[in-house]
DNA sequence: GTCATCATGTAAGCCGTTACATGATTGC
DNA sequence: GCAATCATGTAACGGCTTACATGATGAC
């Protein structure tokens, strides 16, 4: 799950320990918030394990060819910087390895199903192809489909008398049904057409 | 937390393990899962811990007093056939005890409070007054409030310009909202009347 | 007599956390 | 010089899962 996460920020760029950290933060949100105590253990593993490297290690290290070319703008720019605003003596910065790029796809299609692991591959759905994204998305809609359905029981299922249990299943089946909602739209948007990859809707920002 | 389960069950009703497993699927239906891996040893640490105490063990112990009176009517039906179907040579009923019951009311105050907690307590909320009830309310609200506070950050942030992380966050908003306004409906239930404790809806079943 | 289910438990391991330990760099 | 933050790591432990081991009972 952790590796999965790394991988995937360290896809769009190299960082340090401390660093991804801060972007786990950001792009996962509320779905992660992992620890440090969990983090460099993690990375240490992936380098033994050969998926990510050390790039940058000390002041004044260059950058290694661009793997992927993916950087992002802003990415870059931060790389550019001649020292990145201070001297990072003990540093670690880490990147991606092809093996890692070959890991990270074997993590996408793990069979995981629950609301963390569906969000995280959800987060970086970018990095595989449109029918890999459809059949994470078709089996994540089964899942609710099943949780719905096994919830409807338990509220038919008579001696749900108390009212509070009962309130808990009404919000959870309204939560699923929304959630179905949405992933049925994640996947209208997936069949319709290409509007997602290159998003024309230049609008907001 | 599988502690606060298992006694907020055991204090519906006396219960051996296997059973227990059951119920627990039925009353928090996708909050838990339990597994008996872990369910039998947090009896036994129960049981050490004298917040429950076995009720009845071989074929044909007599239940003790019903200590809270609150034994449903289908369960007391279960107890009071003579020999319950078919002999039971090893079962393990366990009844929950005073010290237990003191537990149960420690564990809901905790201030725990991600989703499964939140939901296993709300399960039992008739296990507590009124005061209480509200505290963990507001409480959750609160998390609710600060988890919308900081993906919206998030969102406003820049560089989230990957469609998927932002589909991700709004729908993480949207559902957070949902949430927030079903708190806000359970809250308005609770300060507005005595509505629910003695629910008058004989309606359904 | 054999299979499914009921029933209880143990052992190993995974995945993560908190707390602790260490030290560099920068701002004041 | 001192505190705050940056930065990396280790150790201990927690809670839960899976897999394993065992055996009684009931249905057919």
């Amino acid at each position: 799950m952790i590796e999965l996460a790394i991988l995937g920020i360290l896809k769009e760029s190299n960082l340090h320990g401390y660093e991804l950290k801060k972007h786990l933060r950001k792009v996962l949100g509320p779905l992660s918030n992992v620890s440090f105590g969990s983090l460099y253990p993690a990375l240490a593993r992936l380098e033994r394990e050969g998926a990510v490297t050390i790039v940058e290690s000390g002041p004044d290290a260059a950058p290694p060819m661009p793997m992927t070319g993916s950087l992002t703008g802003e990415a870059a720019a931060f790389r550019s910087r001649r020292r990145p605003t201070r001297g990072p003596r003990n540093r670690k910065v880490y990147g991606i390895t092809p093996a890692g790029e070959t890991r990270l796809v074997e993590l996408m299609a793990d069979p995981a199903d629950d609301e963390r692991s569906f969000g995280m591959k959800l987060a970086f759905f970018r990095w595989c192809d449109r029918p890999t994204r459809l059949r994470l998305l078709e089996r994540r809609r089964a899942s609710l489909l099943d949780r719905l359905e096994e919830t409807r029981k338990a509220v038919a299922a008579r001696d749900q008398d108390d009212p509070y249990v009962r309130a808990l299943m009404e919000h959870d089946t309204e939560s699923t049904m929304n959630d179905i909602a949405w992933i049925g739209r994640l996947i209208a948007r997936e069949t319709g057409d290409e509007g997602l990859d290159k998003e024309t809707t230049g609008g907001h920002r």
